[in-house]
DNA sequence: GAGTGGTCTAGACCACCAG
DNA sequence: TGGTGGTCTAGACCACTCA
């Protein structure tokens, strides 16, 4: 990556240097190489470090960098393909069921958010069972859940139960029912600061909040919030899972008329 | 909205600035209604101008205020939920048949980038079918898209067409043929220019990008990358569409053990 | 303790919109 | 033309990681 000088251009500085070092990317460095700190890479395009930040934020919110304060910022690896929805068979399955690696950390009973308790039809006051998870992909953790049950939804539930005992028996509770069908929602969210500290993160990185509504013959029996990470996530639905393109990889696409 | 001194605290201003807004925004301030401009706001927290205009893009990341330059901040509506795939056949359709409002703006023969080819399985430099369309939704475009066929796909397409009657016929061929199966990738991306323009967003405006994978019995018919407003959006898969949450309603959520 | 990215300041000027 | 948000600067200090 040479000094380059920026050429004067009636285009925000930010975005140019974006497209510099996107190409810099894409031609001079391999995944994981560190690149030179902020204060060396301002200097050396001629711009205030605050104006070379907000490109390698830009960069950082495609996938394309990872920064990590004390350390450095290096060349992020593609991101991994996460199956969210159908993971196998044809109409869905219970959260717990397939084959992806969740961990859970922890179970209460809560009150859960307004309009999480409006969607399972519980009262505003009702505790419901709240299951917490954390899902691993490579060894690093890319989501955080919370799955929300009703009493209602798990009768057979037994009373007493050890807090290690309680998630399990919930979602086994769970799998016993007929899932009906489920859907979902995806939009983009803000990482709050216990979801970041999960996800390793900082609070208010981007993060892909997927809602699911579990159906079964009597209504909304459960329903979950997922947040997974905006910068190294592509989620996929469908089928048998990956869909090949990476965004990062369409710079250079032809403009239709 | 009084004039609130933040209390010395050991979270980032911004964080603290944004927590105060957002309850500001839920308690005072109803949809549409403008906010003090970001000079006065600054003043009134006793910080930098920069320093709330972090909270702000925080705010508006989340899809809570609308900003416009020359014109002021706004609180924004809820997020609109815009229903993607399975629009209402249980086994997904082709691009172009379904109950959505897409307007098409374009087509043209086109080499698509690298990663498309390589999924259409198309050769480096061989032309495809590019139509470019934009959804509209309660007036305003929510999403721009471009759909890649080879030509091996529509086979009994007319050699010689006007402009106007191009894409019509290319979706017009498509739906001809027995889709297989969809699926499809979401994730975080950054408004190219052209793309910003038709959104009514800067360049560089967060969006959700959604790309999906037609197939037929003899492979992977189309391709399709679709562009979707991050702030204003909320993607909603399978059945008859609307989850009700919306995720900024989540902000008083208990903690789960 | 040296070096990194993260936060914050107090200015300045520009591009855009509306009256 | 006046007011808005968008860009940019040149500093400062803080929080964190690692040798």
């Amino acid at each position: 990556m040479a000094t380059t000088q920026l050429e004067p251009v009636q285009e925000p500085k930010y975005w140019h240097l974006k497209t510099v070092l996107q190409e810099a990317l894409d031609s001079e460095f391999s995944v994981g190489e560190i690149l030179p700190n902020e204060r060396d890479l301002a200097a050396r395009f001629g711009v205030a470090r605050a104006t070379l930040r907000q490109a390698l934020e830009q960069l950082e919110l495609e996938g394309r960098l990872q920064r990590r304060r004390g350390v450095g910022t290096t060349v992020a690896p593609p991101r991994m393909g996460i199956a969210v929805g159908t993971t196998g068979a044809s109409e869905g399955a219970w959260p717990g069921s397939g084959s992806e690696s969740w961990r859970t950390v922890g179970c209460a009973e809560a009150v859960p958010p307004a309009a999480v308790a409006a969607v399972l039809g519980t009262g505003t006051d009702e505790l419901v069972h709240t299951v917490r998870r954390v899902r691993m992909m490579q060894g690093q953790s890319v989501a955080t859940e919370l799955i929300f049950v009703p009493s209602g939804s798990v009768p057979a539930l037994p009373a007493l139960l050890t807090p290690a005992a309680h998630a399990p028996a919930v979602l086994r509770e769970l799998h016993a029912m007929a899932l009906e069908s489920e859907d979902r929602a995806v939009e983009l969210g803000s990482a709050r600061a216990e979801d970041a500290k999960q996800l390793d993160r900082l609070p208010g990185a981007p993060v892909l909040v997927v809602t699911t509504r579990y159906r079964t013959g009597q209504g909304v029996a459960a329903v979950s919030v997922a947040t997974y990470r905006a910068d190294t996530c592509r989620l996929t639905f469908g089928e048998t899972g990956t869909v090949q393109i990476s965004h990062h990889e369409q710079e250079e696409r032809r403009e239709a008329s």
